[in-house]
DNA sequence: ATGAAAGCGCTAACAA
DNA sequence: TTGTTAGCGCTTTCAT
């Protein structure tokens, strides 16, 4: 408003009596100028709010100072929070974000990475993604992996440990005495899915369970779908005890289903979530749940990619996140078998 | 990957055996070359996956085909479907969203302005944001507001009626028999929270019903400062018949401190919530809501800053989102006066 | 309808 | 330590 649009190099090298190659090093490397020079110019560059054209800049130097985050979607909430963590950490380092929303597509994913690339941007954080192949992308960027193995890639790798996760919670069910354990999965075929079902099934047999395929059942990632897939888990007479479900959304739809069977939890039916979203606690009952810091872990993934931006070659960094156990008042100790219950 | 990194206009320009300006011409004002040039340049381009260099261009056109939005947080659901929204339909138009979360904080909405105009971003919606001033904003830049009244300042705006809201919901409460009404609201402070108390006192007003200032209780966005301001509410002997949740998040801790006093929904209690979050049409009981469509909002909005950018001085954009309510179980006809019941 | 040439604002190699 | 200069890749005016 009260500013001038077009402040440039030229003027404040114009005024602080200097050629503009030395303003150009007060700002990117200051250590080169003497240390007067260098004051009065940092004074004008302060007094006029200049700023440099960052496409000048970066014409020059092949950077934008951008850094591209992709997401199955920004609903789910621990997505949100990473893009808050990674917004928060990359706006302090004098890094913006884009974000750019996949749902799991593989066209739509290859467009994005044309579209990075296409920016010039210098790093991207791809989330659950299918990365099938990401020839669109431009070669030598910066790339983190979020729940996605890009280890033998050589690429910065954020693994969230959902099967640690399963191992404590199948642990915790059969400490109260659980066995038939149901599991209400978001969508079956999304990564996020795939992922936990596999998880699922090995800590089922780490633990000496037997694996009731007919136990696994799918829906999207609402609590209405969660509700129907539940319903017809619990058709029949051959019932779990427990109910895991993929994700809080999905458990609140699981506790409706079997409230609506004139069930009550826990009493006859245990449910545990999955990611601690917020209301859980607030629930009624209030849902036991599994959690991780999704805040922080965006926190560290953007710190990751800018260390890979500046150091290419630097050492590869993978890092676990566990889960941990939120117990609430979900689950109860189940002592007979279900069969004894409903036979 | 196995793309050569940098292609230039000049090269496209070699290849097709014309002037680089003409290759340029091609691209951004195709009608004013010859078809046959046009042509041969558009294949070389098309087989090259040529893509003009951002920064070049943007050096020279001054535009960066960037939008910024600023929304005070990215987990709040319905800011989470804007930004969907927004994204899809800016991506459609070869923009892309840079995002900012303001925590609703004047001193780092400054900032993001700053950052915004530092960026040559080409136009920034702003969400529900204070803008107390935007002086670091650099003049000229387009904007849109949401949630916000710009229209004084000469701005595009996209208003929630929340008064018109807060009239349907009190009007039917009223048909209902309700008139102690209560009403968590979120944070009171906030922009949102304002908003509201607002609106809701000036419904009770329209339709003949006292405020009473206790009935209206303050929490921050959770269930469980919902669930701790309702006990609040539901302490002493006069209570309201019907709780108003600032949100479906807070309506599931107004429901569990319900539950806890042992009370139920509907039948001694009608709890109401805002915005239709998912998840609310499976809670026990399903909760009755507020709803807009802020997907669609979203796409409107992108369309919005798009158009202003082209044409900063086109005509001034006014458009008000109606609510509507999606009647479930939670609320039920109230025949006797709460006195009572519970004196 | 097309080509030639200048210049957007910056950085960095080279010279002094 | 500082100045001079070239050039990043593009768009656009001017000339043809």
């Amino acid at each position: 408003m009260t500013k001038k649009d077009t402040i440039t190099i030229l003027e404040i090298a114009e005024m602080s009596g200097v050629n503009p190659s030395t303003v150009s090093r007060v700002i990117n490397h200051p250590e080169m100028v003497n240390e007067k020079t260098r004051e009065k110019v940092q004074a004008f560059i302060k007094e006029c709010n200049y700023q440099p054209n960052p496409f000048a800049r970066g014409l020059q130097t092949k950077r934008s100072k951008i850094v591209a985050l992709v997401v199955p979607n920004f609903t789910t909430l621990s997505f949100a929070n990473l893009a808050r963590g990674i917004q928060e950490r990359l706006m302090q380092s004098d890094y913006s974000m884009v974000i750019f929303s996949s749902h799991e597509d593989e066209v739509l994913e290859k467009k994005i990475c044309k579209k990075i690339s296409d920016l010039h941007i210098d790093g991207v954080i791809f989330a659950s993604s299918m990365m099938p192949n990401y020839d669109e992308l431009s070669y030598g960027i910066a790339k983190v992996f979020i729940d996605r193995d890009g280890s033998l890639d050589g690429i910065d790798t954020f693994i969230l440990d959902v099967e640690g996760a399963f191992d404590k919670l199948i642990k915790y069910l059969v400490d109260k005495g659980h066995s038939n354990i149901g599991f209400v999965v978001g969508d079956k075929k999304s990564y996020a899915g795939l992922k936990k079902i596999s998880a699922f099934k090995k800590a089922m047999k780490n633990h000496g369970l037997e694996v009731d395929e007919k136990f696994i059942v799918g829906a999207l990632w609402s609590s209405k779908e969660g509700w129907n897939a539940t319903s017809k888990l619990l058709e029949g007479k051959d019932i779990p005890s427990v109910i895991i479900a993929g994700s809080d959304t999905l458990g609140i739809g699981v506790i409706g289903a079997v409230n609506s069977k004139g069930l009550s939890v826990p009493e006859d039916i245990s449910v545990v979530g999955f990611n601690n979203e917020p209301g859980s606690e607030s629930m009624n009952p209030p849902l036991t749940t599994m959690e991780y810091d999704d805040y922080g872990m965006g926190q560290e993934v953007a710190d990751a990619i800018i260390k890979r931006i500046n150091k290419p070659e630097g050492e590869i960094e993978i890092k676990i996140y566990t889960m941990d156990i939120i117990e609430r008042k979900t689950v109860r100790k189940h002592l007979l078998t279900n069969k004894i219950i409903y036979d």
